[in-house]
DNA sequence: TAATTTAATTAATAAAGCGAACAAAAGGCG
DNA sequence: CGCCTTTTGTTCGCTTTATTAATTAAATTA
């Protein structure tokens, strides 16, 4: 059994503490007395707590409210420009690198190129290097207010060691990316898996704000998925939790990038797409892309197949279609095992939506064993691009709201 | 967003309140001194709540332990006949009932035959009664020590309401039984589903005890399933989560009860070795299963197939083996999605485990995606048949034991 | 038997929420 | 315009409960 947390009375008014700082985060701008109304705390409990976050410059009184009938409210606003933070995310070819304030709210970014075979060590060094380089070219009064930096890192990471275990395309094993990076620029630095900074994005700043319970699928060259559950992110006895691309949907289907048979990111993710429409090309079957390809002097990518189908490609359509079946069986066992209240599709894949979300829903509203079930929203990520920098930003961000702090 | 509990006095006592509980529960026998170091409260906090629970005949002292070079530590247990609960578990054909005090010792049970038929009004009738005709049979003085009813329940229950919402092979919807036998006993009463509250017994006095994430799956006529997560039960947004017998294994399998086709549920049910054996009997290819029932003058059945497969039949032991495959699909895609520490087998088909555990195993093995994955334990649960009523005494005893309370 | 160690309790202290009363600021109404 | 009512927010004394330090209790050991 873990190690609990005993009540005491810090714990008490930390916990407090963070009510409070969401109750304002999440409404936008709220009084004081509709914090007390809403959280069940004492008028006095909360104007003690707010007075104390003012005056760490969390939280600022921003205009007067409209009155019900008697003296006007004093909104309070969380302070976004107060703090900010860095968030890195480490992705297959490239790391994006974002500087944000309290509210996500990006004011500078950048992309670099990830230099292909580095090991460990150069890997590591590099991340110090961009990651310094971004720092200095922030403005003197805004890098004394940066507070931590959040790193959203594909593969297998350990979030507490802030260790990245397992990262198959990057050929890494075992990088410990937090301690590094807290060493070089002594701030808190988290680390965690990027569909699961994704999920968390979603649940702070996404879709998924005002859900418990939800399942966010970042679908791009692979599949993974991150697993929010009670407003928690699930990681699983060993971090590995939200592996939905290597569930099997099809035993008898194609080998998977893993070696097995019939995993669904054999069917549904960018590789499979690209694979599926090469094997048509070759068989003479998709003259569309063929040409298209032609004419683009453009290797064969998820994104042309789904210029195509945009473009009326009955074929592409069809490719399209057929992974967002098999993406719907993923997605059934899914609800079938832990019944989320939504599913947010996210990842590159979510720009062809419109071709996927119908096959899905169809199969989800075939095959539910109940009527709720069937009711499961399936939606798309807004955070486009960007959604597991913005995790990566609300990692830190979290802890600062946090009930731990 | 959910209503939060917030900090207060009381908050703080309870957690710290269950806290000391619990470690006592754990340990069985253990000294004030042991709990402070344990739980990092400190001794006063615990002498003082500890007073509290002897006063309320929640805890005794017990023999002083051996000393460690001092005074010798005074061993507190729970007091366990101090309170007593009566179990429910209403399965398809009957229905077990049990009297437990708070380690959950059976001192009485009874099993009814359900009729069938039943519609609900009758069903609630029927449950009333055979309660009651159980209450009457205790002992006055136990009979007044009872603190609440628990129920576990096949089918889908929305566990906070206590209502039934859909048990199918019952043909029963939205039956209130909590809300009905509170009214009749003015006991508290809890209702769960069964598979789920097998995993809650599985925690508290089972295999799962030390484990924070696990999965414990109910083989019997159907496949059901119940999933803890950091130590809790996991209901999903509509009380569904865990039908891991309606996840798709294969896309083109045998239909199931559900309507659709490839369900877990389809390959390795009881009802899906019935059927499987009966195609072999009518294709002439299972002699040996042909003779046993000639012999017994019973149907086929599971355990029928089991038997038979214990005696050597080659062809019986291929139809279990089939189901452990698929069984370890089914759980190589629980695995992926959430990462449990350990699944449990439990139900009627944990009898047979010693032909199901290793294809579950090589399955796993073979295909997990990890080591760590690979190295999930499955075993066997130790509660047997009386499982589910287990479960359902301890989500009384979870109440007790809780910080809410 | 005295010294030491560990266990448990007591007493004083302090943290922080709570309830009641109070102040502040509106709006409503005569 | 001025008084009353309503809503918002604060102040103050009280209460709960954990914490620290000191104390008692009961062993072991030298």
């Amino acid at each position: 059994m873990s190690i609990q947390k005993t009540g005491s009375f810090q714990g008490m008014k930390s916990l407090n503490r963070s009510i409070i700082l969401n109750s304002i985060r999440v409404h936008g701008m709220i009084s004081r007395s509709e914090i007390a109304k809403e959280t069940r705390l004492t008028p006095p409990t909360v104007t003690n707590i707010v007075a104390e976050l003012i005056l760490a410059n969390l939280v600022v009184e921003r205009r007067p409210g409209t009155s019900n009938g008697g003296r006007k409210p004093i909104l309070l606003a969380i302070n976004a420009d107060s703090r900010f933070i860095i968030g890195v995310d480490v992705g297959v070819k490239k790391v994006r690198l974002a500087l944000t304030n309290l509210n996500a709210e990006v004011s500078m970014r950048r992309t670099e190129e990830l230099p292909s075979g580095l090991n460990e060590g150069g890997f590591l060094l590099f991340l110090k290097e961009i990651v310094s380089k971004f720092k200095q070219e922030i403005e003197k009064g805004v890098q004394e207010k940066i507070i931590g930096i959040g790193v959203a890192m594909h593969g297998i990471v350990d979030h507490t060691s802030g260790i990245a275990i397992h990262a198959p395309t990057l050929k890494l094993e075992n990088v410990p990316v937090k301690e590094a990076l807290e060493e070089t620029f002594s701030l808190p630095v988290r680390v965690e898996n990027d569909a699961k900074a994704l999920a968390l994005g979603e649940k702070w700043f996404g879709v998924g704000k005002d859900m418990d319970h939800f399942f966010c699928l970042n679908v791009g060259e692979g599949i993974g998925g991150g697993l929010v559950q009670s407003g928690q992110l699930v990681h699983g006895n060993d971090s590995l939790a939200g592996e939905i691309g290597h569930t099997v949907v099809d035993l008898r289907g194609p080998v998977c990038s893993c070696g097995n048979r019939g995993c669904l990111e054999a069917f549904s993710s960018g590789n499979a797409l690209k694979f599926k429409g090469k094997q048509l090309m070759n068989a003479g079957k998709a003259p569309k892309l063929t040409e298209k390809l032609r004419e683009t002097l453009s290797p064969i990518s998820g994104k042309i197949i789904y210029e195509c189908a945009v473009e009326g490609d009955t074929v592409s359509r069809e490719i399209l279609e057929e992974a967002g079946e098999y993406l719907g069986i993923g997605i059934l066992n899914l609800i079938h095992l832990i019944n989320p209240q939504m599913i947010i599709l996210g990842g590159g894949v979510s720009q062809a939506s419109n071709f996927l979300l119908k096959p899905i829903n169809e199969v989800v509203s075939a095959r539910a064993l109940s009527d709720r079930a069937k009711k499961t929203e399936i939606v798309v990520s807004k955070l486009g691009e960007e959604g597991s920098l913005i995790g990566a930003v609300t990692l830190v961000l979290s802890e600062l709201f946090s009930h731990e702090y």
